[in-house]
DNA sequence: TTTCTACCTATTGACAAGGTAGGTAATTGC
DNA sequence: GCAATTACCTACCTTGTCAATAGGTAGAAA
């Protein structure tokens, strides 16, 4: 369900708010930190761009940080805007045309409440509560 | 995450709940009703009998009927048989070997509380909530 | 102008999902 | 005993996605 791309993403989020000083943090460095290929995070990231959650400046000097505090960063909006939606069937999707069964399809209102249960919670946790919060850790390492 | 194996297959046990009279009812038939392949539905429905959710008898009047009854199948229990599990990340499977960095995963115990709040949700669900609960429709279809 | 960096576009290999085809074993009805 | 029916099993094919790599372009600072 979420992919290894989501969890980087995750991760670097995290990363970029635990060394957040107000600096452009290159990825080179963070992929190090984190034990990812450079090239591959630079694939993923660029969604996290143009969602507004991060701010990428080129050349020299340049890299990558938070627009936002860490406290207005929520998990479901990373993960939304990495994976494309977490809904766990396809016709609860708003892209994909809407299942012409919904009204009487048996199961949708069941995958439809799961559905809220997952946004809710995800959005219901930000990146502040890995720094200090409910899932702060004494330590921390990649994956 | 959930795929159409697992909807499928909750499909048909639903439509054996509503046909529920102690006979048995051949894939014939509810891949008919249901409008799947007999063939595709043959090939996922062995899980759920060695699981003990279906009865299957070979021969002719044979077919599947609910081996309990719909009160006491859960939605959590046909899908984790389908699926293989309901792990959002690979490290929370119990089957795949335990990721050697779980002590210090920042993102673990957020994993793992959703891995519970999914599992308690779809557990909290049966077959008779399709029939005469939460979930009952005045009428239903395919898909 | 050089260097650094984000950013973009293939391309590859591995793997799983969805579905089909064919056959085997067990049971019933004649 | 024999034919029909049905679950059950194995192999295969096609399609699509994921993870990762490679190579290049554009922009900004030193």
């Amino acid at each position: 369900m979420i992919s290894t791309r989501g969890r980087y993403v995750l991760r670097v989020m995290i990363d970029l708010a635990q060394h957040e000083d107000g600096a452009y943090h290159p990825m080179r460095e963070v992929a190090v930190r984190q034990g990812i290929s450079v090239k591959y995070l630079e694939r993923i990231l660029p969604p996290l761009s143009r969602g507004g959650l991060l701010e990428g400046v080129q050349g020299k000097g340049g890299g990558y940080r938070l627009k936002r505090p860490p406290k207005e960063c929520s998990v479901g909006e990373i993960l939304r805007l990495t994976e494309g939606g977490m809904a766990p069937v396809a016709c609860l999707e708003a892209e994909a045309s809407p299942c012409p069964r919904q009204d009487c399809c048996t199961t949708f209102p069941m995958w439809r409440e799961f559905y809220q249960l997952t946004n809710d919670y995800f959005d219901s946790i930000t990146l502040e509560d890995f720094l200090s919060g409910r899932f702060a850790q004494p330590c921390d390492g990649p994956e």
